[in-house]
Parts: structure tokens; sequence; C-alpha cells
DNA sequence: TTGTACGCGTTATCAC
DNA sequence: GTGATAACGCGTACAA
């Protein structure tokens, strides 16, 4: 059951001519006679004829193809980014292969694996939650794959980043829920180690501490695989709601906590905003039309992933070693909605 | 910018030995002695040596990758369906090359001879709403390249398909609407030429039928788009709420369909389910979260993928030319929450 | 047990 | 203006 290709050797027997001369002919080759390139193109398209790009892939060292590894596809952040690397990588003539790390730090390397061993021209990455390690990048950085982080990144591997302003983003969230009234405001986080997490957080008590509100480390409730387990995020909820004095709002720091808080407190009949404010990161669509509609973090995901595969793919097409790298960072929206309303 | 990796040849020089010796000490045939064996994994192991791929590829005439081409990844069908595809692609040794036609049936073949070209061994592909020929498709498949349809699928190709029990899914959708009370309703469908398009509009018919209902062809509003664009959706709910007598519940049939819906009918401040009962397709997690939550139609999404994968993968291992082929038909459950109450 | 030679599809180089 | 040949990395039939 194979599928048997016309190569330029079929069109070569075809016409008698030399497989050369198809070559040269159909790449528009200036030594070639105007009737022999005629010939051979008219040729080619009456057998449909098609480059194989693995044997061009085998002779140029380069495949043509990027990868990417995210923790999860059916995310609407990294959906949207993935949109973003699929529309400027086809442009330029790329593949893209995409891989899940499901949070995981085995899967990530595993992942990593298979797509490099020369099979990819370049990565584009966010690392998983549980990424503290980053050996594996560093061995392939080392052995000369272009890599762009985005989203998650990492400070070990030198090259270039893309990220929105995390620290702004939860310094104006967390000011807007004083501003609104909330006096108590929790945090839901994922893994410690993440660059995103420690911005986050570093927004967050920056907007209390210029309230002149003493920091409270209880207040921040950590979600190792970053709310990819119910539980998780179920057990984080609920000892927000033990606490005493209980917390009047809860900032999740990911799109996955966001939403799986207000699934919680929806659980437990707790009175969003009214007992309990709730805003977060998140790109999904529906916020809009939750019960209540939620207050957002929006981050440019569809341009973080156009202008990180820009870099990537400049990175893998320059002639020199680059040496300078780029730390592009994007603003994200606050769009205020009643999950955060004036208590 | 390069990266040399290392291959059997610079084992076969490190160790004096030939590269034939090296490539089957490595698949550890029998006709190496072991203590060559030894020393050529340790060498290779030392060097961190990894297989090229392409040059397999070359070879073997197969890329081990599988293509798959979907409407949009930023839909929690198709994202779920894609986790479900790469599941049992990766372990069973395929990669898996995404690209979205994004409804457009242009790209949708501009991807597929992107794809095609041997540079991959199989292809799962859910028609784009766009896609009433198929000729792209036919031309690939007589020409020996695998092929198994989902979701949306087309009856002129002769290949494996996985669906949903679509007829069954609208049909007990909509006794359950009549069932609530409902008296007239009505459907947003997308393209009329879908295959899915159809089953589920055949579905509710029979419904209607069967209560003594007459059907009326105004009540079902078409979005040629499936929802892309928010203006189709809008027109089509403001149709189905200028309607004489108005309709008193709507069916969207795909995901993007019904949020699409029930987001125009929020911003017109109609009452759901008081003024509007609204039920449909969608896979997202966050339709309970919804205000009113949402009734929906729920397709086990993952399990399509990881189905259509493995019939995809036997076709394209299997030995002997494919004659039977297997329409796999799944069910989908019916989520009965706010949005659908009694009347 | 190991080595040599060839082929997968393509293009660059050199020869004619 | 065109043809022959080598090379990309690998596996294997055949030779030794």
């Amino acid at each position: 059951m194979k599928f048997e290709a016309v190569t330029i050797k079929d069109i070569a027997k075809e016409l008698g001519i030399s497989t050369s001369t198809v070559s040269r002919a159909l790449r528009d080759s200036y030594e070639i006679s105007i009737e022999t390139k005629k010939l051979v193109q008219e040729c080619a398209e009456r057998l449909d004829y098609r480059p194989n790009p693995i044997a061009l892939s085998l002779k140029e060292k380069r495949s043509r193809s990027l990868g990417v590894v995210v923790c999860e596809i059916a995310n609407s952040f990294f959906s949207q980014a993935i949109n973003g690397i699929e529309s400027i990588a086809y442009s330029r003539g790329y593949n893209v292969i995409i891989s899940q790390s499901n949070e995981s730090f085995e899967r990530e390397v595993t992942n990593l694996k298979y797509l490099s061993s020369r099979s990819i021209d370049g990565l584009l990455i966010s690392l998983s939650s549980q990424s503290d390690k980053t050996d594996h990048l560093k061995s392939l950085h080392n052995r000369g794959l272009p890599i762009v982080f985005f989203d998650r990144i990492t400070e070990e591997v030198l090259t270039h980043r893309v990220i929105v302003d995390n620290y702004k983003a939860t310094y104006e969230a967390t000011n807007h829920l004083l501003d609104n009234g909330y006096k108590r405001i929790s945090c839901i986080v994922n893994a410690a180690h993440l660059s995103i997490a420690k911005e986050r957080i570093a927004g967050y008590k920056q907007a209390l501490t210029e309230r002149g509100i003493t920091f409270d480390e209880g207040l921040i409730k950590r979600c190792q695989k970053g709310g990819a387990i119910p539980e998780e995020v179920e057990r984080a909820v609920n000892e927000i709601l033990k606490m005493n004095p209980r917390p009047d709002a809860i900032i999740g720091l990911t799109d996955k906590l966001t939403t799986g808080a207000l699934r919680v407190l929806k659980s437990r009949r707790i009175e969003v905003p009214g007992e309990m404010g709730l805003l977060g990161f998140s790109n999904s669509d529906l916020t809009e039309l939750l019960e209540p509609s939620l207050t957002i973090i929006r981050q440019p995901a569809f341009e973080m992933g156009q202008i990180a595969t820009e870099l990537l793919i400049n990175l893998i097409e320059s002639k020199r070693p680059t040496l300078e790298f780029t730390r592009k960072v994007l603003e994200t929206e606050l769009i205020i909605r009643q999950s955060t309303s004036r208590r």
C-alpha cells in the first residue's frame, strides 16, 4: 500500500535526458535551453511531480520544520499562541510539529528527545510546571539547536525570549481589587520555580506593599500541577476559605487556576463577587459569558506566537552566530467584569 | 549555526571499524560479536549518537509522521481529539504534524499539498465547512495515501471513518426540549453539505415528525463559516428572534454556534431559558459555569482521535491492501443543565 | 564476524 | 547546454 511518488528520475527517463538536466530545468537554471525547460516543466506538470522534501532535508541538513512544546493545546492561551506560530511558520515555508508535556518534566524530556536529533531546525518552548531543571535544554542548545522561549521561560539558556509583563499584569490587577474595596487578597499559583509564577507574585506583592499592606505568605496557595488535577485547585480554594480572617478575593495566576477556582467556588455556593472576588489570567473567550462574568488578564497569545516564531526563524536562517538576544515583553490587558465588582 | 550531529561514520572512525559494523551493532544484529557490540554501544552512548530520522525516512520511504487537518485547534472538540491522536501516535512511534484549515477550502487544499508529497505517511482529517469538493482528497487517496476521516467526513472517499451518532444526538436533544415544554425549536447549523450538518438535522426532523410537528424549513438558520465570524451567528440569532411566531428554543449544531448563540442572546438581553431555551454541541468544560449553565451534547473527542489514529496506523502498516473499511460510530452524551429547564 | 558497495531523491561540481 | 558523479546518513545484500 505504498504511495509511489514521481521523482526526477521518472521525468529523466520519460524524456531521455539526465536527472541533472531535469533538476536544473525545474529550478529554472540559466544554463538550460528554453526548449528543454519547457519540455521538462510540461512533463513534470503532467506527471504531477513534487520534489521530495525528505531528500532535500537530507541533503541540506535541515528539515524546514519547527518543534513546539507546550503543556497542553486544549488551553486557550496555548492554542492561540500556536495559531500565531503556525501563521508565521507556514508563510515562511516551515512545518510545525507540536507536542505536549502535560505539565510533566519527564514527558517534556521525552518529547524533546523525539523532536531533536535533527528532525527539527528549531524549537519553541514554554516550560512545563515541573521543569525546574533545564539540563536537557542546555544540552540541546549547546549542540547548536536554535531555541526560543515563550511564556514560561528560563534564564539558564541564553537565547530569545517572548513574554508578557507579568509583573505589571498582577500589579494592576491587585490594584484594581484594592481600588474596588477588596482587602485581603489571596493568590493561587502554579509551581514556584516558574518564571511566570515569580514575576506574577512579585507584581502582586509590590501592589500590596505600596498600599502599606503587609504581605502574608499564607495567602499564596500553590498548585504544583498548574491546575491540571481538579483536586489540587479544590484543595487550594478550600484552604483559602478556611483561613481566618478569610480572604475576600482570589487571583488565579493561570487560565486553569482561574476557571478552576470559579468552579470550586460555585460548587461550594460561595457568592462571587459577594463573598469572594475573583480575577485571573485567562484567554478563553467564554469568560465573558460565565456567571459571574470574569475579570481577566488577557495575554496577547497570538502575537506572542508570531513574534517567537519570527525570532526563531531568523535565528535558524542567520548566517553568522547570533550573539545578541531579544527579550520581547508584551503588554497584557485587564478586562474588568462582574467578578470583581466594588464591594 | 549548524547543529552537527554524530553519525555512524563518526563512530566508525573513532573505533576504526566500518559503518556497516556500527550499524549492525547498534541494531543488535546476531552477526556481530558481543565485544564489538559493547564497544560500539558504549561509543554511541559517549558521543550521544542519535540515528538521523531523515536518512531513515529517505531509505524506508516513510517519514513516521502523520498529518492532521482540522479547522481550528482553538476549539475544545478538536484540541481534545488531537490529544487522543497524539497519545496513540507517540506510543506507536509516529510524529504528528497539525495544520488548520480555518474553515477555508483553499487553505485545506494548500495545507494538504504541503503535507503530502511523501512527507507524511497518513492523514487524519475533519473537513472544513467550505469543502464541498473532495477532488483533492480523492487524488491523494488514489495515489495511495492512507486517510482516515473523523467528525466531518465524506462518503466520496472509500476509507475508515470515525464519527458520533449525530442523528441520535439531535434526536435525543430535540426530544429533551419537547419533553420540557418547548414547542417551536430552531437550529443553527454550519454549511449544508457537511455530513455532520445533514445527520444532525435529520435527527432533529425525525424527533419533530414523531411528535406530529410539521417541520418548517425556516427554523433552520445556516452559518456558512461555522460561526468563525461572529456576525454570522448574530445574524442567525436575530433572524430567529424576528420570526413570527418566535421560536422558544435554539439548538446549536456545533461548539462555536452554541456558545456564539448564547453570546448574542445575552447581549440582546434575551433571558435563557425564560424566553429562549438553548442547547447544543460543545466540548468546552466551561459550559457548566456559564450563565445559564448550558445543556450540551458532548462528543467523545479524545476517543475519536485515538480510534482514528489506531485505524490510520493499521492502514499504514498493513502489508496487504485494505479492502474492508470501518465506520466507527460513537455515542454522544446529553448533559442536561439550566439552559433548557422546563418551561 | 566484518567490510564493500549500493540505493533512497536531490543538487553541486566538474567534465565534456 | 548537458551529462556523469559524488554526497547527505542509513541499512542491507553480497563478498570476504
